[in-house]
DNA sequence: TCTCCTAATACAAAGGTTTGCATAATACCG
DNA sequence: CGGTATTATGCAAACCTTTGTATTAGGAGA
């Protein structure tokens, strides 16, 4: 391997110490214009570049923020949403010249501790906790070691929040408003598709579901909802199984798109038809929904939003190191209709 | 930002100087078995992990790989494909204690080259080129730095791989099986919905569908290869408009999944059933594929074997520094049958 | 002309690890 | 018991930047 040109070698040809040479590319205003620019132009003919190494271990900056998820949203289901935040909170940290390490974080025992793995090790400026399926002992640690870090899309009930950063999506709500389609629209008998998880964000939706029922006046029915793993495959079949009890609703809320399709396609393998047979309603709005036939009426998830401001939180505690009250933000996510409702009955 | 624990620390605490603690944790031979044992229980103990920019700095190593694909596929119709290969490879590199950093490469000038940028930084030890776009220059820069790397997916016919570590997949080759299968069932009038890119490979596939009419003395019909962006839309739009021509053809040979779904979309919406009226074929057999109506017959693009093999020759080469011959294949897409495609008619 | 200030640059230490070489300690052999 | 391997450890340099402090030169003011 070449030996890389080195901030020494650009002081020789400039006739400058090294420090001049950082300062003159670092910008300083230390530095006379002249020698800078001289200094610049050399640097760019030679392909100069700082090594990253030897200025982190002075700086004690990496340019790196690891993003950290469950294990279990490694599963093909959880895949697509994921991926949608992932790639926006990519962008949004290029924007500021910061790179992304992804990694999930299980809690079997006897496994690497990726967290502390890139704490201890120095190799991130700061976390992304998507989930945070996380550790208690995890956040305090995070907190000891002044690690700045932001929690995004959902809460963990076991972790205490209040002194933390987070962006969350009040998925009680959307659970409600999706509820709240079906029944503005005249259902009544509204069957629950719940992912069971160690998510607590799905519980929350069907306390949305329950709420905006007693809220019409409708009596929750513990045997309308159903427990499913999320995967298309046990949407499909529950339905499948459940026929009889399917014929007494006329309407679906599934928790993730992905389970609405595989609602979809048992219902409509039963012969009946969605939306005139019977109404589903989603959340996620994966970008598939949109070109499936019908297309699904589903939840949006301001997943955007959720990279951006914690992006911009998180950037915002790297670069001040006086601290600031957290952000806590509760972000509301929204309904888009299209077909898998029908119309008003 | 609390002070992290060093070599030097466990090494006052040992009663050893640190290149021993260093030697010990690195698990040299040079180092008594008893000396070992109690400074690894106190690195333990103290949570201790190595300083990566202190090591990298040394060893020149980042354990950072970076992976580069061509801009124009952070579009929403390339990311399904580009997703399932990025997560096989970060999961292979992370069996090997490497990092992924991804980066889009864009050919604007004026713009940060990332690739120079993580070389000449020193930022990565090696890196995974995705679909090649990238300047036959940059490939130079990369040899003359001797970073080791490897060529993903598909070769860009301006670039020369003789010399280069590769695997690519035979788009020619998935293009004649697809053409094939629709010949097989009976069709003769065969529609190529082709994705128009700087990307060789949906030429290659053109050239597969072809020479699979060629081979079953079907005369190629220019007029029956179609144009698109890729977009779903597009597809659908494209469906839409050439009507006199979709009455024609008994088949389509659509160049990706999401082409095909807005085809099979359009062609619905026109009345046609599929695969009663016409046959569809596509490629790349993202996964909701087999969640569709009608489940799509495919070719699937061995991306887990791409992802193995790549990363596989390119941790070769970072252990090894003696220079080996190049490793080149060429990988057979293969044909799944659902129900696009319907029975021999 | 001398002093003092300012601006520009240089010097040197520090950051945490690895590693070639020197040294010390132990064991072996005759 | 002297000498030589052998084994275990320590020393110090090196990796490349950044940055606080020292130094130098030049100009202003008296």
């Amino acid at each position: 391997m070449k030996r890389n040109i080195t901030i020494k070698d650009i002081a020789e040809l400039a006739n400058v110490s090294p420090s001049t040479v950082s300062r003159g590319l670092n910008d300083s205003p230390l530095v006379a214009e002249e020698t800078r620019a001289r200094i610049q132009k050399l640097a760019l003919e030679h392909g100069f570049s700082f090594n990253t190494s030897a200025r982190s271990l002075i700086t004690r900056k990496t340019g790196i923020i690891g993003l950290i998820y469950p294990e279990h949203f490694n599963e093909y289901q959880h895949s697509f949403y994921l991926t949608l935040l992932m790639n926006k909170i990519r962008d949004e940290l290029e924007e500021h010249e910061y790179d992304l390490v992804v990694k999930f974080r299980t809690n079997k025992t006897g496994t690497v501790n990726h967290i502390r793995q890139l704490v201890n090790g120095k190799k991130v400026d700061g976390l992304i906790l998507v989930h945070s399926k996380i550790e208690q002992t995890d956040l305090d640690f995070l907190h000891e070691n002044g690690v700045p870090f932001v929690l995004l899309q959902a809460r963990q009930h076991y972790v205490n929040i209040n002194r933390e950063n987070w962006v969350f999506v009040d998925h009680k709500k959307g659970g409600y408003i999706a509820t709240n389609h079906l029944i503005g629209l005249g259902h009544s008998s509204i069957l629950c598709l719940m992912l069971d998880s160690p998510q607590y964000q799905f519980a929350e939706r069907t306390e949305g579901y329950n709420q905006a029922l007693r809220d019409n006046n409708i009596e929750p029915d513990e045997e309308k909802i159903v427990i499913c793993d999320g995967t298309f495959e046990c949407s499909y079949n529950l339905v499948m199984q459940q026929q009889e009890l399917i014929s007494r609703v006329s309407a679906i809320f599934a928790q993730t798109d992905i389970m609405a399709l595989g609602a979809i396609e048992a219902l409509q393998g039963l012969g009946l038809s969605v939306p005139e047979d019977i109404a589903v309603v989603s959340y996620d709005d994966i970008e598939f929904g949109k070109h499936f036939r019908p297309k699904l009426s589903t939840i949006h998830q301001p997943r955007d939003q959720l990279a951006v401001l914690g992006c911009e939180r998180l950037l915002g505690m790297l670069s001040s190191d006086s601290t600031i009250p957290p952000m806590q933000r509760l972000i509301e996510p929204y309904l888009i209709v299209r077909e898998s409702c029908g119309a008003e009955r």
